[in-house]
DNA sequence: CGACTCTTTGAGTGACCTCAATGACGGTGG
DNA sequence: CCACCGTCATTGAGGTCACTCAAAGAGTCG
């Protein structure tokens, strides 16, 4: 890095914050993991030369990449919000990163506990379509569903809105192949191998899930994308309110997107 | 809303500004629209009742959804950074909803232009995923393909890397179909019925791009997720420095993730 | 010059699609 | 109260896209 032009209306803070940036960096070489999945969660990356990849490693064998990132990215605002890392990074060739830390991030953040909040609920709800595009790169129909199903059980759980396992779905089955990205007729077909397992019972618009344990096993599902509290750096943010028109729930979090 | 608490650190002015959310609640009915796609992008809301899906209808006839909405939920941060919507939003059943402004939300990040544009980034970024999404859920293995070409094109021309519509890529065929869910056996066959119409024109790791319009048109690509402008009230946040191995180009633009 | 990785091509299979018809339910109006 | 209608779900038949398995060609590296 020869020189670092900014223009607008940082302050002298944000300047000096960019240029501690510049300072830590890393040449990498090819293949490189610049860290795992599951790993502790607390730095960005910027890549000054080469390429890199987050990925996926599935229980089925298969994996699934979720970005490249060329010269200019930023690594890792993805697991901002969360304790541990949602997906691996590796490079692809060789480069050179500029590691640096959420807690610098957070002096940015600093005067407003609220808007560390509100980025770390939008990140957490990214979490939630990178969850998706999994499922649809890399797994099959019945899957895909079970997963569906399971994670709307799991957020309707949240708000109070299931009772002896079972929930109100408004979604017709063509909408949740349009989600899943399956014709309305296979969604039919998928729901009928579920029942015959015993997994899933639909009457209406209503569901129940008479084993959530025996589904959640069948995808191997990690709810830590869900319910992970957040980092105690960015804790005690969840707003908490009681809508009037809201079933008996004990409260309402307030998820982002 | 009969009360809202809140725990931890929150100033008076966050308190207050949490107050001001609840003051605008509308009622929905079901299958109302909150927002089309392309519309402007000025305001978030919060699901007080009723589930809400967010969507893009394809060229193809088809509809992708993205996300639904459960009470508590937080629609429309995917659109913050950008000045018009990426996806159309509908209420699924009866409900209440509670807009907000994003000008509310900025005056949260107001002392920091900088914790602006990065939380505007990393929206940004979430948009490369979605469209991908898209392109798992709802398109044909040539479409994925020639999009995520057609995208790395587009983001390498942006820092320099590309030169007579040709770049350098590191990536095996096999990383890609990791990328695009495919199997590497068709990811080969489909760069073969690419190259065959003239649109693509590989040679080890370069790949060239004989009529860049002509794939874009293929697949309607609509840059506008890549290269649309911050809204001005959160313009000039790019940060550009000129890194030493950098391939002669102009300048980096920082991206998240 | 081998050993390795990556790519290409062929053959056969399977998952999911489309088209089409029927059934189940709910709402509406006579 | 019942006939009618529209929407949604189910089931069958046949087709297609993408998969797996397998083998051979092409570069690259030590």
């Amino acid at each position: 890095m020869r020189g670092l032009s900014l223009q607008g209306v940082l302050t002298p803070e944000d300047k000096a914050l960019l240029l501690s940036l510049q300072l830590n960096t890393r040449r990498m070489s090819a293949g490189e993991v610049l860290w795992h999945e599951d790993a502790d969660a607390d730095l960005f990356c910027v890549v000054k030369e080469g390429w890199a990849y987050s990925y996926r490693n599935l229980e089925n064998g298969s994996k699934q990449i979720l970005k490249f990132y060329l010269p200019g990215d930023i690594i890792g605002m993805r697991d901002f919000g969360f304790s541990r890392r949602l997906a691996g990074v590796a490079m692809i060739n060789e480069g050179v990163v500029c590691p640096f830390s959420y807690q610098q991030l957070l002096e940015l953040f600093g005067s407003s506990a609220l808007a560390v909040g509100i980025m770390a609920t939008a990140v957490r709800q990214q979490a939630l379509l990178t969850e998706r595009l999994v499922y649809l790169g890399r797994h099959a129909a019945h899957e895909r569903l079970a997963h569906f199903l399971y994670e709307l059980y799991l957020r309707l759980k949240r708000i109070g809105a299931v009772e002896d396992n079972g929930f109100f779905i408004p979604i017709s089955q063509e909408q949740m192949g349009d989600a899943l990205g399956l014709s309305p007729v296979h969604v039919s077909r998928t729901f009928t191998i579920l029942r015959k397992e015993g997994l899933v019972v639909r009457h209406r618009q209503h569901i129940t899930l008479p084993n959530p344990e025996a589904l959640a096993q069948l995808i191997k599902f990690d709810a830590s994308y869900i319910d992970e509290s957040l980092p105690s750096a960015l804790s005690e943010l969840s707003i908490v309110s009681r809508a009037s028109g809201n079933r008996r729930g004990p409260g309402m979090r307030t998820t982002a997107d």
